[in-house]
DNA sequence: TTGTAGGCGTTATCAC
DNA sequence: GTGATAACGCCTACAA
């Protein structure tokens, strides 16, 4: 690995000239410049991050927290964060807190890392006191939390309602709510936006169908099979049941098959997210939709923002309801 | 954010004492180590890992190359190295090239940041130049390329002979392959072992039932919908196909289902990968299972022992054939 | 057993 | 427009 100072050397100019033409901090007269860039190129020569990190203060490191990278969900977000980052000149550590199995090492190792800055993709009350010192550290977080600064979130609320709406127009009254998660947790609000909702079209909060997730709480394909065990279990005074995410239903729709309960003539079922997969089922899952990838560029964007001094807008996507062969009147 | 300086104050010790302690490189006597680790404790230090890879030249970061984060199989094998990584005190960023459409500088880029380490789950020939100088640049890699240093990889070889064996048994003489991909790649070696299996079999390799991938060549569950549409409007005499991955393989049975094609009794379909999705289509996916976790996992501590100067062990784990409810006789 | 000092590769502030 | 020089925070001989 050649340094700048052999770089300086072969190009014929001094240490501070080669960071100028790199940096573009100051006028170097063309000439000097194409004579630095050829001796770059020759020398392999690559600018070493840690060494400018102690200088400046500034990594050029992003983080993505997000709760389980196997969501598709999470993967997309991922997938476009990383993209913008890269070409802004970041890159991006994703981490995946096993939600509520979450350790406070992890965000501090991000404040030893002088990332630049964090976005919260996922948000659970635990990890708070961690996020505050990591905004103390100087690190810019972007979550749903006004506490932390800048907010990036999607409000389900009008996309749940509709569902919920379009459920109760095709007879349904008996709405199941697998929740994967614990619904005391505070910022939880699917399910608070489902109860608000139900009451909305004037529809019953029947606690017998809503399904509580097992620690650790992950809402996958196993625990939307299992929840939907349970219900059934339970009862089968249901038509139609709403699951906190895809692959909460897509598990669902498995156990539902088994019962050899039809989709959607027996059962209407809805997911939440739109992954790719929900398309391919069959039937087609009906799921609500949310801009993953644009959440993503949006989280880089405004954190370029932030870090470069300017101006950026707190902003609250929002979710649609996407209908889809998976529901179906009630069964008469 | 306090520097080692002020715990070094607030200890009454020296920095470098402070250095032994957090480092163990040195014995200090129980009572001054506890006085350090209260001082660290009170003044919130964290050490600053660009400092220290300044200083030592590394940096505790290791990245993971793969080409399509929303395939499962890709999200499992991060999720895993991340874990391992983490609990030996290595972050991991996750580069995500768009096969094909890979760029140099992701590359150069890590080289620039200092990372220990570098697993290729993934591997397209255009890369080469680019890993060539990582390695050059002292990151130790691993891949399935010898050429590269240490090697980890997985033949899917046996599993595939076994997946052809099993069809051929049911009947089968006519399987298509979804390639995903180009055939032309010389690494692409699923394709070849399919063509070694038919070969086995004593089945022909019949040239209008491979499909080929389209640029840009991302193997999701578009490419195997459309491929699956290439091959129906090209002809329909074949009863069976194998997709290059789980994706496809997916995307391939709702064209089949779109086609009033039923699966497994007209078409039986056989996936690759075993993501968790496999297993809740319905019907369910035969597809070929590979230890995408446990590659995450030796990845990361194959790595960890080149890095400590230990040896580690070349490994190509092998792939098993799993069968499942998509695949049925031939139809008489 | 503990402290001192030089250096890691860049940036940034100054004179030149 | 260009070139020295002092940080940046930590590690690590080496000295005490």
């Amino acid at each position: 690995m050649s340094k700048r100072k052999e770089v300086a050397l072969a190009a014929g100019v001094s240490e501070a000239t080669v960071s100028h033409v790199i940096n573009g901090t100051k006028y170097v007269s063309p000439e000097l410049t194409m004579r630095v860039r050829k001796a770059i190129e020759e020398k392999g020569y690559r600018l070493n991050q840690a060494a400018r990190c102690l200088a400046t203060n500034r990594s050029g490191h992003l983080a993505l927290i997000v709760n389980n990278l196997k969501n598709p969900r999470y993967a997309e977000v991922a997938e476009a964060m990383q993209e913008e980052a890269r070409a802004k000149g970041y890159i991006v550590s994703t981490i995946d807190i096993n939600l509520f199995n979450f350790t406070e090492d992890a965000v501090f190792d991000l404040i030893s890392r002088n990332v630049d800055g964090l976005f919260l993709a996922t948000y659970i009350d635990s990890m708070e006191p961690a996020i505050k010192r990591a905004c103390e550290g100087g690190i810019k977080v972007i979550s749903g939390n006004p506490e932390f600064g800048h907010i990036l979130d999607v409000s389900y609320r009008k996309a749940i309602v509709d569902m919920v709406k379009c459920l109760a127009e095709l007879g349904h009254e008996r709405i199941a709510f697998l929740s994967g998660y614990s619904t005391k947790e505070s910022k939880h609000t699917k399910y608070g936006d489902f109860c608000e909702a139900l009451r909305v079209q004037g529809l019953p909060l029947i606690r017998e169908l809503i399904v509580e997730g097992e620690p650790p709480y992950i809402a996958d394909l196993d625990a939307g099979y299992h929840s939907m065990k349970e219900l059934l279990g339970r009862t089968r005074d249901f038509t139609a049941v709403f699951a906190v995410n895809d692959l909460v239903a897509i598990g669902a729709m498995k156990a539902l098959r088994e019962q050899g309960l039809r989709i959607p003539e027996d059962i209407s079922v809805v997911g939440c997210d739109d992954i790719q997969f929900a398309s391919y089922m069959e039937p087609a899952l009906a799921t609500i939709r949310i801009p993953k990838g644009e959440m993503g560029m949006l989280a880089t964007d405004m954190l370029y923002d932030i870090l470069n001094g300017n101006t950026c807008e707190d902003t609250v996507l929002t979710a649609a309801f996407q209908t889809g062969a998976s529901i179906a009147k009630h069964p008469a």
